[in-house]
RNA sequence: CGGGGCGUAGCUCAGCUUGGUAGAGCGCUUGCUUCGGGAGCAAGAGGUCGCAGGUUCGAAUCCUGUCGCCCCGACCA
């Protein structure tokens, strides 16, 4: 390519309304437009480091025995109305209506389409397992969207569903699937971690998701600092100690606490540190009524963990406060285990402190030297907290660390939840019809770009992976005014580099040197190669890769550049 | 969807308080000079001030409505 012929739209000022670090940079390196909310053309740039990406994902799916197809992103309403989700999806799926007044959605994600279609396919056990994928547009109608593609409400997506007779085999192929996402995130050259994660609305027991780690993700990662444990903190569990809480000392006493709600505010107050208090909050139980939920006073609830408590109703709903104060006859800063008039859970970090305080259940007053058993009913405990730095790792091995990740991939295993809704059988060994198994398995494409950027860059700009680099070197004839010899070593060289195979690029616009190497340096082309005429008198071309602090000299060869590329 | 803010040239913004000829920088075009880290000079092109209505002799400026966009807020590749 030539860059007299191909539109870099790099700029120097940095666009208003871009917050993080690879949103900046794919707007001043000309790689995406936006065209509206949440909405963004790709411009040729952009789209050849999106096609790289593609191009390895694609590879490896295929190399993991997966299929490749094409669904429709328009889809008929009867088919999320077959699964459920019509009703459930809520606002982020975009709706519509055809001229014949029929209502479809644009496709935020395809379990629904690709059960259809394999129900109408696949009939015998003869044709399982399989893998379909396709690499496509999706519509979610992100409630904000930010971060330029980071959180886009149209972006790419691979997503991929396995079909299975049975467990064993769905099991098998999500280990396939991790291998092959292993695989795809070493390539591009991220840095990524697997973690647990909770499945969210989509469904399914086991799933992981896979995290590039950056300082800008949404998602905060829970990792051991000694062993293999790593999970998104949503679904990072918490385990009891397994030591009894501490044998009572103190007596029970109450303390006046005019107006300190918080548990802030009563530590300080009291001076007591915040691990020895323990705090209530009040969430809708499933059978209806209003159910306790202790924790120390330095943790928070995991509503996520919390809605899975066979008790508490799902999904998580904190009470009403009215109902609160009703119940209680006090204000919600005032409440605790003791004398509670609804039943008590306690998270295990909760239930193993003694002579704690807690609200006394009555307005303006606290009680201290409070112990479980003692002075109120042992609670049921449970997992219902968000795990902190410093806690024991779950696996026994080290202390939990928190690190920022971007999803980038996650792998479920479904079971049978769409099969089922969807009424899709194949016929086993014996004629009998078996509702098939089933995982799915997608990977952030579009996001993928803008996440390799948030852990690839410097203040001149992107440095791209040579895997995913729109180019890999360019050629950058300097003195080209006065000299015929570098435009001359300049062209052949590009011309060799195109013969050999490589993805050369030549900046053949006769600029000045300093905006050829800052629009370089700001599209983040891996590999740079420089001629001017001071090297060329000794056959010398000057050699810099993006991340070097120095350029060198090397021999003003094919041969040496193609050596220097690797 | 709640709370806050912004819509003026391709981009970044000033002008609005106190109504009266629409501005700057960057970018773009042309010419001359310059040429190893975003050059200088000169000349030029480019905007019905988001849209609609109202007040006024007169509206970018005041009022009302509307649309779009951004930021902060309990779940997504």
């Amino acid at each position: 390519m030539r860059l007299s012929r191909f539109p870099l739209s790099t700029t120097k000022e940095t666009p208003a309304d871009a917050e993080i670090i690879s949103h900046r940079l794919m707007l001043r390196a000309g790689l995406i437009r936006k065209l509206g909310a949440g909405l963004y053309t790709w411009m040729p740039l952009g789209l050849r480091v999106m096609r790289k990406v593609e191009t390895i994902v694609r590879e490896e799916m295929n190399r993991a025995g997966a299929l490749e197809l094409l669904m429709p992103t328009v889809q008929p309403a009867e088919l999320w109305q077959e699964s459920g989700r019509w009703n459930v999806m809520g606002d982020e799926m975009l709706r519509f209506k055809d001229r014949h007044k029929n209502d479809f959605a644009y496709s935020p994600t395809a379990e629904e389409a690709v059960t259809s279609h394999v129900r109408q396919d696949i009939r015998s056990y003869k044709q399982l397992p399989i893998n379909y994928y396709q690499i496509q547009t999706k519509f979610r109608d992100e409630r904000r969207p930010r971060f330029g593609v980071m959180r886009a409400r149209e972006f790419v997506m691979k997503d991929a569903y396995s079909f299975h007779m049975d467990m064993d085999s769905l099991v098998a192929e999500y280990y396939n699937m991790r291998a092959a996402y292993t695989r795809i995130f070493t390539r591009i050259g991220a840095d990524f971690r697997a973690v647990q994660a909770d499945s969210g609305n989509i469904g399914g027991a086991a799933s992981e998701e896979f995290h590039i780690l950056a300082g800008a993700g949404e998602d905060l990662l829970a990792v051991s600092t000694e062993g293999d444990y790593a999970a998104n903190v949503e679904a990072a569990i918490t385990r009891a100690s397994g030591l009894p809480a501490p044998a009572p000392i103190a007596a029970m006493e109450t303390v006046s606490t005019p107006g300190q709600k918080t548990c802030e505010q009563v530590s300080k107050f009291m001076n007591v540190p915040l691990t020895g208090k323990v705090k209530l909050l009040v969430a809708k139980a499933a059978d209806g009524g209003l159910i306790g939920i202790a924790l120390r006073g330095d943790h928070e609830l995991n509503e996520i963990k919390a809605a899975k408590h066979p008790k508490i109703a799902s999904p998580f709903e904190m009470a009403k406060i009215e109902d609160v104060q009703a119940g209680f006859g006090c204000e919600v800063g005032y409440l605790g285990p003791v004398k509670c008039p609804i039943e008590v859970i306690a998270d295990y970090a909760a239930a193993e402190i003694g002579d704690f305080v807690c609200g006394a259940n009555e307005n303006n007053a606290h009680l201290k030297g409070v112990n479980w058993g003692r002075d109120c009913a042992e609670p049921e405990t449970a997992d219902l907290r968000t795990i902190v730095e410093g806690d024991p790792s779950p696996d026994g091995k080290g202390t939990i660390k928190l690190l920022r990740g971007i999803e980038g991939g996650h792998i479920f295993q479904l079971g049978q939840k769409y099969t089922k809704a969807m009424n899709l059988t194949v016929l086993d060994e014996k004629g009998e019809a078996v509702t098939p198994q089933m995982g799915c398995y997608g990977i952030g494409v579009s996001r993928m770009v803008a996440a390799v950027i948030e852990q690839s860059f410097d203040a001149n700009g992107i440095i791209w992976p040579d895997a995913i680099a729109p180019f890999r070197v360019i050629v950058t004839p300097i003195g080209t005014d006065k000299s015929q010899a570098a435009k001359d070593a300049a062209e052949k060289l590009y011309a060799d580099l195109i013969a050999a195979g490589v993805e050369a690029v030549l900046d053949d616009r006769g600029l000045r040197p300093g905006p050829m190497f800052a629009d370089a340096d700001l599209i983040g082309i891996p590999h740079r190669i420089v001629i001017g005429d001071k090297g060329l008198a000794n056959s010398q071309f000057e050699y810099k890769h993006r991340r070097a602090e120095k350029a060198e000299m090397i021999a003003a060869t094919v041969a040496a550049v193609l050596a220097k590329l690797g």
